[in-house]
DNA sequence: CTTGGAAAGTCAACAAGACTGACATAAATT
DNA sequence: AATTTATGTCAGTCTTGTTGACTTTCCAAG
């Protein structure tokens, strides 16, 4: 918009402090917005974010461990325990003592679990696929290069790619 | 990456869930990181993230009233009166009654507050800038149109646009 | 000029979800 | 046999959000 190329020299505009303070917010805006639509579903629930996290990673890595989703979600055993323990009453995720190590619990989502992700899921995919679709495909491989920049670089290997067969 | 241009049709391959499944991920893990550099300033404090918010809204908007902030933050008055209420009296955040409508209250940073703003900000701003720099102009572009498609269409106009003389 | 309502501030109680610390159990490893 | 690892659990704290009730200030309409 306003970072159109100089006469002769270099475009350096989308670096100045005030378009990165607009940056700021609008990752601040937008992530707030995205984050409300599950919001809204999971107040009919007694669930809250904490336990979308939860059913997100264990849905796109099934069998994961307890403490591979400690890595993932950044939080102590403590609090992940407290998520998983009702998830599990409630039937919703099955956890499987491991065969090769039987300390490790594999957890999976049950069908009343994979009901309740796709519920959550469908509302980001759709305002997700809205915004990817307006913006075209150009404007989401800079949308995903400038988040996998900010990212840690160690947390880069926790977005799970599509493996082609 | 993965979405090249299929032979003779169309490029709707970053429309796939598995796609949009990948863009919730980067969104969270991006979100987390960006926000981790001011907690990490904030933990020597006695505040917190809500505190961060209030000051760069003020930081940016200087004069706004309680109910604009209000509006911006998404949060109620009791729970933005108590963080104002600390920031006020420790010398942060300073409050003038209006002049045209002596109700409202008009807030601006201190010369502290301004201290504390610029530590917090300049992490993330560092953070943005080296994402941007290495994404490029065209990458930064895209990376706006999507947050600003994620965003409800109403919030929009909260993000605070450089307005050029 | 009175009064209704908006803006702001305050008090109290509560809940989610993060935290630390301590401790228990089972199983694998050394 | 001793130690480490993975997990689970209890207890208490903190931040930050919530609702509800109430007061003060003050603009504006009748």
């Amino acid at each position: 918009m306003q970072d159109r190329l100089q006469p002769g020299g270099e475009n350096l505009l989308f670096l100045t402090d005030d378009q990165l303070l607009q940056g700021i917010e609008l990752l601040f805006f937008a992530y707030r917005n995205f984050t409300s639509d599950p919001d809204r579903i999971l107040e009919n629930y007694t669930y809250g974010r904490a336990h979308h996290r939860a059913i997100h990673f264990i849905h796109r890595r099934p069998g994961t461990t307890v403490n591979a989703l400690l890595d993932i979600l950044g939080v102590t055993k403590q609090s992940l325990n407290r998520v998983l323990r009702q998830l599990i009453d409630d039937g919703l995720v099955e956890s499987k003592v491991g065969v090769r190590d039987r300390r490790e619990r594999h957890l999976y989502l049950t069908a009343a679990g994979q009901a309740l992700e796709s519920d959550l899921s469908s509302t980001q995919r759709k305002r997700l696929r809205a915004a990817y679709k307006e913006a075209g495909p150009d404007a989401v491989h800079g949308f995903r290069k400038v988040l996998e920049n900010i990212m840690d670089p160690s947390m880069r290997q926790h977005v799970k790619k599509l493996v082609k067969d």
